[in-house]
DNA sequence: TAGGCCATCTGGTCCT
DNA sequence: AGGACCAGATGGCCTA
């Protein structure tokens, strides 16, 4: 990745995993009913609770669909299926013309790149299978960008909680009691503006997740042009 | 029906 | 030379 789409993802990763919560399931990072009680709208303790056992029956629309399309040969339906643009090209097309030894080589640099795209896919899947997320038929499957950008998020999430958790640690290993107001250290989910997206709370309002990201123009914004 | 997402083909570039 | 990687183009499928 280039540096241009790495400013792209990180000028919009944060419109993006408003939109996802909203797209994917409220689920995805505590925004919802999985969240921990007592610590509304905050980071999940226990992500895994819900993310790992979502890998249920492998989505057949796309990544790891392995058909048999390996060889050269590849099956010509299925490329007119994916909506191959030139289809099997018995005739015409741009390998029309061109000699039986170019064909194949064609074919074979077809066949190659086909399976880098399904390792691609198969590994995008993967990355699916660990983020937390709501898994369910009945949720859409996230989409590449999605994926990518939410484990991101979950990443620097993670390292966030980790970091406070070292602090509370810290905190408590000097033996000092917990008094209130809360020390900052024992809110280990807390207010980390730089990583959790809105003030540390999923209970900011439409008005000011919008506010705050409306700079950033993202398709994956669009709902802010919509009415809370 | 428009827009989003995707798979595939393709030619170019870089690397081994 | 051959393979990996990349980006553009194309067309199918799905959803709002």
């Amino acid at each position: 990745m280039n540096v241009s789409e790495e400013n792209l993802l990180k000028s919009i990763s944060n419109d993006a995993l408003l939109d996802l919560t909203q797209r994917y399931g409220q689920s995805a990072f505590g925004f919802g009913p999985g969240t921990i009680a007592g610590s509304p709208g905050r980071f999940p303790l226990t992500p895994a609770t819900d993310f790992l056992s979502g890998q249920t029956a492998k989505s057949n629309e796309s990544g790891g669909e392995h058909t048999s399309d390996d060889e050269d040969g590849f099956d010509s339906l299925e490329s007119r299926k994916r909506g191959s643009p030139f289809g099997d090209d018995k005739s015409g097309g741009p390998l029309g013309k061109k000699s039986k030894e170019q064909r194949s080589l064609r074919l074979s640099i077809n066949a190659r790149e086909r399976r880098r795209m399904h390792d691609l896919n198969d590994a995008l899947d993967g990355l699916r299978a660990v983020i937390p997320y709501a898994h369910s038929p009945s949720v859409r499957k996230l989409s590449k960008i999605a994926t990518l950008l939410l484990a991101k998020n979950y990443i620097l999430m993670q390292a966030q909680a980790l970091e406070e958790m070292r602090r509370l640690v810290a905190y408590l290993n000097q033996g000092q009691t917990i008094t209130s107001p809360v020390p900052t250290a024992l809110a280990p989910f807390g207010q980390g503006g730089a990583v959790y997206p809105f003030s540390g709370s999923a209970l900011a309002t439409h008005a000011e997740k919008c506010t705050t990201y409306s700079g950033t123009p993202s398709s994956l914004f669009k709902h802010c042009n919509d009415k809370p």
